[in-house]
DNA sequence: AGTGAAAGGGATCTGGG
DNA sequence: CCCAGATCCCTTTCACT
């Protein structure tokens, strides 16, 4: 169905990733393309899902919430945050992941201040026994997906990851 | 020194992280303005930080990365991630956090297939101890910024967070 | 699948209010 | 901050390779 990317897929992904408003002439400059080529493939990639949208990146704490911490729950049966919409309600909650191991999963959040995270963790509370790691610095976040290592076999969504 | 965001900026800043593609003329439609004072407020927006830039979104998993894990390191003394330059020469790890409490660093990960896992756990192994958790789904990632609530109090980056 | 040219439409920027 | 005009560039289409 969706075939794999080949390495010009993979130049434009980069380039998109790293500036996300590129016109398609200039991209195509970057690539060695012409326009009307950039602008079919990144239409393709678009519509196959591999590019889910352009996002503008807001710092965080630059936006009023200059804290984040990481939460991991063990939710109480009937209360888990996934089978709600509690967490939805939460903008601060930033990410959710339903994870293995003991702890049924694993929260990014983030806050204005200590006084907020302490009200929000009360909140969280309520769903289950919590674990919270508060974040000193970040080292870095969001790094651009990147092309397999050469000679790496290269696994889609769609054939599954288990060997 | 950066005056605070009033609430045409919010908006401006939601709508450029649902589409960091707009032209200035959709957005000031969007948001009641004219092209000029919307180009004039994205540009202090940029420059004073608040945007650091616009990407596009690429779902790991279609291109090549389906599977996520969280790892928890408590590195050893002189082997610390974030000191040296290991981290940054492994793209399979996607973000670094260093925390407070007993793990120093949370590191999110994005790799093709559990042999590819278990490959990287082995290397940051060699810097000290490691409590790993696989993501099994993602709810959500990646939630826009958003603005503070109503009533509450608005802390810049620049004043710091302590109450 | 990609190229090249041409047309048509917008978007951005400037200057004035 | 708005408006209007002018310029420039970008996208899209089409015929052809």
């Amino acid at each position: 169905m969706d075939r794999p990317l080949d390495q010009t897929d993979w130049r434009i992904l980069t380039e998109l990733q790293r500036d996300g408003r590129l016109s398609f002439s200039r991209l195509a400059g970057l690539v060695n393309l012409s326009s009307p080529a950039v602008a079919e493939r990144v239409r393709r990639l678009e519509e196959s899902g591999v590019i889910t949208g352009y996002r503008a990146q807001v710092d965080p704490a630059r936006a009023g919430q200059p804290l984040t911490a990481f939460v991991q729950m063990r939710c109480a049966l009937g209360r888990c945050l996934l089978k709600t919409t509690a967490a939805e309600d939460l903008p601060e909650v930033t990410e959710v992941h339903k994870l293995s191991g003991s702890w049924c999963s694993m929260l990014k959040v983030r806050v204005a201040s200590m006084a907020h995270l302490e009200g929000l963790l009360e909140r969280l509370g309520e769903h289950g026994e919590m674990n919270s790691h508060i974040v000193l610095s970040t080292a870095y976040e969001g790094r651009a997906v990147v092309p397999p290592a050469p000679g790496e076999r290269t696994v889609t969504a769609s054939e599954g990851w288990t060997r």
